[in-house]
DNA sequence: TTGAAAGCGCTAACAT
DNA sequence: ATGTTAGCGCTTTCAA
């Protein structure tokens, strides 16, 4: 039951020699159809799996995939909390490579060293850097042999990697249209930060163009950074937000979990919304839907993008063009109860 | 720069045999100091990293550890939507697993044989399985011969395999005792679904408990099964609860997305939270605090419980002491905003 | 078409 | 104390 079937144990079954049977299970047309039956029921016969160690060290391919977290405080934890994000994402690339015949390796990593030794101690195939990590391990990672695939990063990468991101300008652009549309012109945009995060600087160009399409001129007092996007902070800048005489009477925040402590300030300092202020968020979390009112939002599709980016670094990895990809997913507005037309 | 430098390389820099240099770096005290020396130096100058596939090979140790999640639809999004949960607790299993060398293989399965192929093709050390699967899967594992952890599971199982659970009737006494301690006598129960659920049952038995210990009679009419624990059946089960007369001023709701449910309901129904009904959750995930009011609820540290199905797996693997461990982790209570005295 | 045998890189029993 | 060598289970060249 809990044997250790190995190919010799196979051959001897089919009456070959071990060799044989590697090349039916490769494919590799060598062997006569007779024998290929043959060898086929004594795979069957014996239950024989692999031994994937074995053929990794012979074949020096592992089929696995190293998934790279960026570790803060030496865990992954903050990476993961507040953010339901990294674990759909997980569940996007699981697919793929499942359905690919390939394998998952979680780790946090801090240090380019870490990456070599990914490569040489496990014979990963590939590498998948989900977030931002420090700048030098990407300089080191260039000269890496091995096909990567970076997920939410710095464009300025984009010569030595494959990667894949949202379309955040157009996301900027769709969450500022909606207000505008909604009869709002005043329209504070509230980032994580803008200067160091290309992410919230390209949505930033999308609510600037969205304005002055409208005709409306951008005004920088209405531009605000949370320095994180966490709800605290979030929650401060709508204190901040009220604590001076405006005429903003819409927000759009550069994160659900900003968005949702905004809501909150305004909420505690007798705001209604939608009614006297607009909401949009960026990321659709569970629970933007849940929130009262419920958060209108700009929604990434990130199952999808954890499944673009298994796909793409398995294509890097069986095909051996050397053409980079770089693959842009669309984002998607979703009109919940914290938007409403402009009073007045 | 991407050699590969193998054992070999490294006997030949520092003069030795390969045989040699594997005593040293597997700690075999059978090397004079001398020649150790110049070994470990020689390691040092050729950066030299042990592929771990040849010695996975030949030790028939890999050194890694496999999670499994359930599969819902083919994928694990349902597993890991709504829920931090799941994030968080893979945090904490990864940062004990990488400081104690072991790598992290993640994996949705669906068949006891897809666990099988894992142990046989990749040589796992242990499985270390996360939620709740086919009973079936269960049957076939106890054959195996490498060390399970069950994290979260019937205690049916607790025979045959290492489990990490939660002291779920604590858990359900703490929170049942808050509300008596703030006056409320008619309490409602609302569970994930109470047949087929030992969790649910137990936290059943410590709400029991607690009314009983109180001097209260449980009462039949005030329990009641959400049938899952989505934040829509949450919903569902609130519009439900204000539909027919009742008595209660408060409910116990076995996770936080069925109490935010609840709570998103009555509130819609013109009911205040904590004024008209206090509501307690369990879990504490991290949106609860954001909530509006935030809410009380039954905190489990789910990173410490990765840490610790962790740390289980490896003292499994490396004592071959065959007794099983069943851990039991405590709960904590969380006083937040949604709980109050009973009016009048 | 088939198979023998030499690796892949490391470990560990056995000799020296 | 150190080295030799036969595996671990599979692939793949080369010869038959």
């Amino acid at each position: 039951m809990n044997g250790k079937i190995t190919i010799r144990d196979v051959a001897k079954h089919a009456g070959v020699s071990p060799a044989a049977v590697s090349y039916v299970l490769n494919g590799i047309n060598k062997v006569s159809d007779e024998t290929k039956q043959r060898i086929l029921k004594a795979v069957k016969d014996l239950e024989y799996e692999p031994n994937l160690t074995a053929v990794s060290l012979s074949k020096r391919k592992s089929n696995v995939i190293a998934v790279m977290f960026p570790l803060v405080n030496d865990s992954l934890v903050t990476m993961f909390k507040d953010n339901h994000y990294q674990s759909e994402m997980i569940s996007g690339i699981e697919y793929v490579l499942r359905k690919n015949g390939y394998d998952l390796l979680i780790s946090g990593v801090q240090s380019p060293s870490e990456c070599m030794k990914w490569i040489r101690k496990r014979n990963v195939d590939g590498l998948l850097f989900l977030g931002v990590f420090p700048n030098r391990l990407y300089e080191e990672m260039k000269a890496l042999s091995k096909p990567i695939v970076l997920v939410d990063t710095y464009d300025k990468y984009e010569r030595y990697f494959n990667h894949i991101t949202m379309n955040d300008e157009e996301g900027g652009h769709q969450a500022t249209k909606h207000l505008i549309d909604l009869g709002h012109s005043a329209i504070g945009f509230i980032a994580h930060r803008m200067t160091n995060s290309p992410i919230d600087y390209k949505r930033f160009i999308g609510y600037e163009k969205a304005l002055k399409a409208a005709g409306i001129k951008p005004c920088k007092s209405h531009v605000f950074e949370a320095l994180d996007s966490s709800f605290e902070n979030g929650y401060r800048m709508g204190k901040e937000l009220l604590s001076r005489p405006h005429s903003m009477s819409a927000f759009f925040a550069s994160s659900d979990t900003l968005a949702l402590g905004i809501m909150k300030a305004l909420q505690e300092e007798g705001k209604r919304i939608p009614e006297d202020y607009s909401i949009v968020g960026f990321d659709d979390l569970t629970f933007s839907s849940y929130a009262t009112p419920s958060l209108t939002t700009v929604r990434q599709d990130v199952f999808n993008k954890g499944s673009v980016a298994a796909t793409a670094i398995i294509q890097a990895i069986e095909n051996d063009t050397t053409a980079l990809q770089h693959i842009r997913l669309s984002t998607e507005l979703i009109h919940r109860e914290s938007t409403a037309k402009k009073k007045g």
